[in-house]
DNA sequence: TGGATTTTTTGGAGCGCTCCATAAATACGC
DNA sequence: GCGTATTTATGGAGCGCTCCAAAAAATCCA
């Protein structure tokens, strides 16, 4: 269990291989300028004493720590792994080491991820939560917003999928159903308020009135479950339920069932993520997809072109949603 | 954007505070021995420059790194938030930093998360997963295992709910209710092997076959709806499922709605690790709580006591689950 | 009041690397 | 074959800290 010697050093593969620890450093990094037989050498040297490169000295060194940092909501909430996966996917390949800090998990201690980013000298920041303002003070690095934000720090790039558009993609959906009595839960987050405002806009155009519960609430389970219950008590006649998240659509499944209401016979519900609680064959829930894996390589590219040229221009990318449709809608009852 | 000055260093921070750079090691480190004059020159200074230690410099300097790795599975099944939180109620005070890798991503691009975490020298690594054994080739460093696995390094200490008992619980529970005719959904993994013999012990000394399906496949929720099938087309007379874990529950709710059989009153499911998923009001599935964040606590102890003292006899805690009863388990059908 | 303690502060060495300027080895051209 | 270009290899400086030994300042006690 403890290392019987100290962990070797540049030196000690150096010294094995009958080369400079200069050499040595060539090879890490894969200079083309290394004779093969010198190469052989140091990789051996590597293998036989189980080198590993010291992270904090060539960060130090090298003035770059090859690190990004992921700030994300909440780790109870999945959404974030495509676009993990996403960013990944590009970020790998050029040998950048991503870390993920949570919101909630950070708060409980009264830590600030950004901070700690900061401290560890990542190169780039990808902010997919809603961060305090406070946490973006003197925020002095590349960093890019992954979805839909309240709160965008100035000079930021934003990669997002179009949530008022996706939200209208799910009213579309409804109305080519039938439906015409359509509720609304929304919550507090900047997706949520666009979310809203999407299904707002296609109510007015098609000349319905708004039916909007848990303006005040979350967005969680229990909020979802919270807010149908009020809107099928205000508005009893509700033929379907868009919920802001996936979620918040199982809290309204939840409710339905308790007022005796089927879905998706009596009532149409559609939610918001296509998260696996969506895919969950025993939900089968129609979702609006936003496509986060593609946020993910879209974010990781905008941050690679400005660790390059820090000068760019911010952009602002916003991609098209889908609609997943699945059995948890279908035609208001007669 | 971009920096307009460099960090300011802890020379900087020294040279407008009036003191040493020494100084402001100490005061930084929190050392006793500074007079309050000076510490409050050095916050001052501090707090204008904006400057932030660098983590890099300091855990190559100070040969801590203050940095303890945790490997889970798959960030897509949050089981591991609770653990999570766990780990840093003890650790967070202790300054140390807690850093995340997903097994899953990282085998995507062949990255092995042992090899991170001792690149960038973390002092302590918790595996709360399933690693392949070649990650753990040479692994120095103090090591907890969290939650019951197959592959245990050598020397490491274990903390884990009894799975064993946990499953035995849950049949305990469904015997009470009066079920004979009870099916098993498993699948590989360290965990659902220990509740697949917990299930087994149970049904043997109670006199019954064990009905069991899914030995080959996942733990995923599409692999509780086909073992689930499969156990209904073989044993279409079960009475109850206990289901390895919570998704898998999940996916056999699918395949009896599917078969037309109703939950409870007709057959009664039960989960296992109580996520999120068991808890939403609209599947209140009976579920055994493995207490995850408890455990993360004990482990963060047992990190914090083999890094304190490496020559530590590794230890072995076994803590007891419970069985949160929801609606999902009732009386079998008369 | 002066020496011995104790507390506070300091410069220097060094952590393990990268980067740079330069040296050594090799290749090229006539 | 010898000077010049080109490819490889090297030592030294330094990244921003911590730690240590030792200096300086404050405190104590006869």
């Amino acid at each position: 269990m403890i290392p019987p010697i100290p962990r070797p050093t540049i030196y000690d593969v150096a010294a094995r291989a009958g080369v400079s620890k200069s050499l040595v450093s060539l090879v890490l990094r894969g200079s083309a300028n290394v004779s093969p037989s010198r190469r052989r050498a140091v990789d051996a040297a590597i293998e036989e004493l189980g080198y590993r490169p010291s992270r904090a000295a060539s960060s130090l060194a090298g003035s770059r720590s090859r690190t990004i940092g992921v700030v994300i909501d909440d780790f109870g909430n999945p959404w974030f792994v495509d676009l993990l996966r996403g960013l990944r996917s590009v970020l790998d390949p050029e040998e950048f080491h991503v870390t993920v800090a949570d919101l909630q998990l950070d708060a409980v201690s009264g830590r600030n991820p950004v901070d700690g980013f900061l401290a560890m000298h990542a190169e780039g920041l990808v902010l997919a939560a809603e961060p305090e303002p406070a946490m973006l003070e003197r925020l002095t690095i590349p960093t890019v917003v992954a979805g839909s934000r309240e709160c965008i720090p100035s000079g930021a790039d934003i990669v997002a999928t179009d949530d008022v558009l996706g939200a209208r993609m799910a009213l579309q959906h409804l109305f080519a159903l039938g439906h015409r009595s359509i509720g609304h839960l929304t919550g507090r987050s900047g997706a949520a308020r666009l979310r809203l405002a999407g299904y707002r806009e296609s109510m007015s155009e098609a000349g319905l009135p708004a039916l909007v519960t848990g303006e005040l609430g979350g967005t969680t389970e229990g909020a979802g479950y919270a807010a149908a219950g009020e809107l099928l008590d205000d508005h009893p006649g509700v033929t379907a339920i868009f919920a802001a998240n996936d979620t918040m659509a199982l809290g309204a499944l939840a409710a339905l069932r308790e007022r005796g209401r089927e879905v998706p016979r009596q009532v149409s519900v559609a939610g918001y993520d296509n998260t696996a609680i969506a895919a969950a064959s025993y939900l089968n829930l129609t979702s609006v997809d936003n496509h986060s894996d593609d946020i993910g390589v879209d974010a990781a590219r905008a941050l690679l072109a400005r660790i390059g040229d820090p000068e760019r221009e911010p952009r602002h990318i916003l991609r098209k949603p889908s609609l997943v449709t699945r059995s948890s809608t279908t035609k208001p009852p007669p």
